[in-house]
DNA sequence: GTTTTGTCTCTTATCCATAAAAAACAAACA
DNA sequence: TGTTTGTTTTTTATGGATAAGAGACAAAAC
């Protein structure tokens, strides 16, 4: 049975929404809500009515009306919020990053199915769009094999990472001047500078940025294929740092430097800057990757 | 339920493997007869006892016995032998190639389910392998877009596919000289002039050995990513091409003289004409796909 | 004691079922 | 006439069931 976890987080936001809302004020129509929060209107109508039952809305007139703010109490947890594929995603990570499963394990999906509480449909899909990534790979009839998150793979993402950045950035460059995304550049690189400025406070604010500065300059020339590798690069920061945050802040603060030199080469149009920084940038991301993966296996032993 | 598409293969491999025993002779062991066909035990085991049954063998003091070779009934139809997902793969490809699916398209799992006559399970698992070709995506809670194979596609595929084997061709140079990789390009080169000369009756014989080439290059410098991707090449052409049988012996020729330029300047060890020979070879592949690309299209107006 | 076969257990491929969510359609209003 | 809400239909997410197939262990034979 499909869970209901869109409701909940529908429900959720929908909380947060009407405390933007003055009492007595009238919230926008069903069609509005559910483009506004992303979801279907059959959702927003269900979470709508039971919040009138709780008595925070009244439906009169065709126009729904804010009672209260008083619903502090009403939210969902936020674990009942996340489906079960996202779910799985994060323990398989976990289990994958705590080092529970040495590279070459076979591992397979019944047991998985186990593990983790999930049925065998559930595991099955979750490792077919996985094996993607190149950390797992399907033997038809048995199982799968584990390939492991090790310094091998990092080095393979890292190098195919260089021969799509560089292109990307090389053509960004050869772009015409009247193309949005130099505007966007010189946007990005403004946000860079009020992160640097903040950094001390603010520095988790920098994954994010990360990626919308890579990926905009990837887009610059778009190729599907260039962009659903980045895909995998995102994933896969995201899990480790997730799981090894030492010295974020100062790791951060060194990659807002390279990319501003990055930018500006960027913008200045010198390909052979361009070219520099880059990877300059890169080299330096790889050896920040490598010794944390490396502590942290120091750390274990 | 699981389809018996493993058993019906694994009899008719037998047939064939029986035929090639004198009647009165002995089959190996079931361990060995597994490992031959590809099967577990379990499987030989019921093709054997099937067979027993049949009267085509003996079971008689621990050694299995052919008693005859009349068993061109026996064989169970080949449309049997093959798994749904692996129906289910053709199915779709005739479906796109054929050109039912404008790029854009919204495709749906319950659809497509009726339409191939397979569980919407199977559809899903299908889609979300299929996804990491770039020719669907999907879109969470709604079903799946179809991008079409257009000839951005083709290009993007090409622009990958360029940087790729350039990287590896100029890598496999530099590999030591002891490197077993040199002894197999050379027998492959002789494969080459051995299909040249038979290219009239055997030119079906080329996208295997075109196939067995390009990954010999690519392996000498090992990355999975840069592998996976191979794949997908060999996927489109295969399937594009089966569709497609315009003047294929003349593209096959053409590919092989190519071939053995490149497999000559990479013997040679000479970066310079490795690089030409490399790019001048697939950018006549380039232009051959998108002829046939248009070709294509004309005769359907 | 190593192979070989017999038996039993566990896993995978595949379909089906069902509540949740999305989409399509219809009626009502402004 | 175009929104807005009410209703119905369709589709997706997710669990479950089961025969086929894989693998593990035991018994037998050489």
């Amino acid at each position: 049975m499909k869970s209901d976890t869109v409701y909940k987080r529908t429900f959720n936001q929908m909380l947060d929404r009407i405390q933007d809302c003055a009492v007595g004020s009238a919230l926008p129509s069903e069609t509005v809500l559910a483009s506004e929060l992303g979801s279907s209107r059959t959702t927003i109508r269900k979470v709508l009515n039971e919040l009138c039952g709780l008595g925070l809305l009244v439906f009169e007139n065709r126009v729904r009306v804010v009672l209260s703010h008083d619903c502090a109490s009403a939210y969902h947890p936020a674990v009942e919020t996340v489906s079960a594929s996202e779910r799985l995603e994060k323990l398989f990570m976990e289990w994958m990053l705590r080092g529970d499963a040495k590279p070459g394990t076979a591992i397979n999906e019944a047991e998985m199915a186990r593990r983790f509480a999930i049925s065998t449909t559930g595991i099955r899909e979750f490792l077919n769009r996985f094996s993607r990534f190149g950390l797992v790979e399907k033997r038809p009839g048995s199982g799968w094999v584990f390939k492991g998150f090790s310094q091998e793979f990092a080095s393979e993402l890292f190098e195919i990472r260089e021969m799509f950045e560089l292109r990307s950035a090389l053509a960004f460059c050869r772009q015409p001047p009247e193309a949005p995304s130099w505007k966007r550049l010189r946007l990005i690189g403004e946000e860079h500078h009020a992160l640097l400025d903040d950094i001390e406070t603010r520095f988790h604010d920098f994954s994010d940025l990360d990626d919308r500065f890579h990926r905009l300059v990837i887009h610059g020339a778009p190729n599907r294929f260039i962009e659903d590798f980045y895909d995998i690069i995102t994933f896969v920061f995201h899990y480790h740092y997730q799981w090894n945050k030492k010295s974020e802040q100062q790791r951060n603060r060194t990659a807002i430097v390279e990319h501003l030199r990055y930018i500006e080469a960027l913008l200045s149009g010198d390909e052979a800057a361009v070219e520099a920084a880059c990877r300059a940038h890169l080299k330096s991301a790889r050896v920040t990757l490598f010794e944390s993966m490396i502590s942290e296996t120091d750390s274990e032993e």
